[in-house]
DNA sequence: GCTAAATAGATGTATATACACGTAAAATGT
DNA sequence: ACATTTTACGTGTATATACATCTATTTAGC
């Protein structure tokens, strides 16, 4: 059916509005909020741009001026790698870690609003699009 | 459960994707093409820039501009009412239909073999998503 | 009828997406 | 060891998203 085509982008435009909204709060986007919560992941180890690139949800996003972004609001560091000077080493800030963890409460807080259902519908849920995907070439 | 809110997040962005590959061949974006779709549905009849913005997915696309685009391919043409001064009424061209048409064979081919699952699946993923937005508010 | 408010759409700005290309460093082949 | 290829990242461009603002109308209140 073409109409589940459509209700999945249009309940991830929703989604992806609704958290927006709350994110705005702590002048966070989207994409700079998901590069925030992947570096988390491995603090306080540092990762490279490459690294944060393939954990993006939007696969084609530009990860260097997302972190642009980041850096001039002190959220995250940059540093050549000593190892491989062709890699950029990312850091989180101490700033970045507060306003992150701040932001990941009202996040989840809103998901779990709103993706709510019970657990056998979220499992129905997640074996229906990962069957879609499956299609994936 | 978290995982759900991600799993529709990342079905999107690949069903999108792989929608825009196959655009890509007929010189259209994935919204031009949205676009184009809202207007055959009124076809001859023309729309408004307002009409079809609220018809649009992605709620926040700036039709103005996505019109300046389909204008200058030649897809649509712009007039102002009579009625109202203040809107600009949208007409598809012939070449646009065409087009559209090309291109439409092509995504409905692909939505069906992506989207796949059976009827009953298919029912049982509308009604969860659709369960997730009634939280709108 | 005239002023105030609302509406339609164009336009400007910051950020993101999609993709091409450039540069430097590393890895590989011989 | 040197040339070729690959990789990592930055940068440029076109388009889109999100939102604010401007202009020209239209509508509503009085």
């Amino acid at each position: 059916m073409q109409k589940a085509g459509l209700n999945i982008l249009y309940t991830a435009w929703w989604l992806k509005t609704m958290m927006s909204k709350e994110l705005k709060e702590f002048g966070l986007t989207h994409e700079q909020y998901n590069v925030l919560r992947i570096l988390k992941g491995k603090h306080p180890e540092q990762m490279c741009v490459r690294d944060i690139a393939c954990r993006m949800i939007e696969k084609n996003s530009n990860v260097p001026r997302i972190i642009d972004r980041l850096e001039i609001k002190k959220m995250v560091k940059r540093a050549s790698s000593s190892l491989d000077k062709r890699e950029t080493v990312i850091t989180l800030t101490q700033g970045g870690i507060t306003i992150l963890d701040a932001s990941t409460l009202v996040v989840n807080r809103l998901m779990d609003e709103l993706v709510l259902v019970n657990e056998k519908d979220a499992r129905e849920l997640n074996q229906l699009l990962e069957k879609i995907r499956l299609q994936e070439k």
